[in-house]
DNA sequence: TTTGTTAGCAAACACTTCGTTCTGTATCTG
DNA sequence: CAGATACAGAACGAAGTGTTTGCTAACAAA
């Protein structure tokens, strides 16, 4: 790819996530992005179709990137046997791995914590319905699905509100204390 | 009150409602508003100073309302002892109680479940995290009312997005799939 | 190095929406 | 009835959006 788009396609990525910290996805125009990311108007819809894809995008790329990671390589061997998948998500986090947390912290995050559900649920799925789990018969999978993944969100939402206080193996054991009775004789 | 006030104001509640049924928050303007609640546009302002105080005043009319009735008269009586609020809460959603259903069930409705969310958070505290009721020593308070109201949105927002096939008291027996373990032995 | 291609910039554009202001009219209250 | 208040209609400037035009600079390949 062209050095040129390269650069140009992170400088507006870099100036949204910079600009997501303190003002809330509504209040940002696309000015403010051209200032903060020195970018022309031509340049930005030359990239992007409109605002909502510039977030889409981002959203994408960000999720993407911290959902796949236990899908990596042996990320698996390590963690669904040892303390979880979802105490590894919650290191990453803390690590503010790709200015996520930034993303999550913001004013009116409700944008972003329905993309992180909606990524969830994927993860969620491939982690308790595999078909060598045992079926719970008295929940419907996609509730339960729907559930765990909600659940989890709202749970790194709280720990944000909170400034992060606790570590990730406690906000872990909180997260298990609500979920794993529910999922007590499915692993 | 001047009749004339309570008309439009009316009139412009109708009109939203409708809208939002139909098109996301931001989608609307104020003038498909006005168009359709045949109001002038001085008029309009001189009511609400924004679009947004619109939909905060719709919200808190609504969901203060629904949210208001378990603690209404003897409500309590009936249900904390029998079925449970929540059952009583997913009956009154199911008969469209002030059209409700249009706004948690919009597109984009991450605005509505976070008003139905915050409003929940009373009503849970207040019915779980009494001070007569033991205190759960592993999981902060708070952690856990956030978790429940979560859960329960969530809930409603699924049976939504499901075309409500399931009864009321099928939906609450999920939630209390749930939710009741972690709570067993507190009331 | 040269050459054709592509990315980028600045300025101006038409268009939409917003929230305000003005003037005149209808409706309420006392 | 008389004074106050709510409303309508039209027009306004300000702000934001997405596009177009003409030009420059950077790139990749021969």
């Amino acid at each position: 790819m062209d050095r040129r788009q390269k650069k140009t396609r992170e400088a507006i990525f870099h100036a949204f996530t910079a600009l997501l910290a303190k003002k809330s996805y509504h209040q940002i125009t696309v000015q403010d992005i051209l200032d903060r990311a020195d970018v022309g108007r031509t340049t930005f819809y030359a990239h992007f179709e409109t605002k909502d894809y510039l977030l889409k995008a981002l959203c994408e790329e960000l999720f993407g990137h911290v959902l796949g990671i236990p899908r990596e390589q042996d990320h698996y061997a390590d963690c669904e046997n040892t303390e979880g998948v979802f105490l590894h998500l919650l290191r990453h986090l803390q690590e503010n791995d790709r200015n996520i947390l930034a993303l999550l912290a913001s004013p009116n995050n409700e944008i972003f914590l329905r993309y992180f559900k909606e990524n969830l649920k994927q993860l969620v799925t491939a982690q308790y319905m595999g078909e060598d789990k045992p079926q719970n018969s008295t929940l419907p999978a996609d509730y339960l699905v729907n559930h765990i993944s909600a659940a989890f969100a709202e749970t790194v939402n709280w720990w944000l509100a909170h400034g992060m206080r606790e570590s990730p193996e406690t906000v872990n054991a909180y997260f298990m204390a609500v979920t794993a009775p529910i999922l007590r004789g499915r692993e």
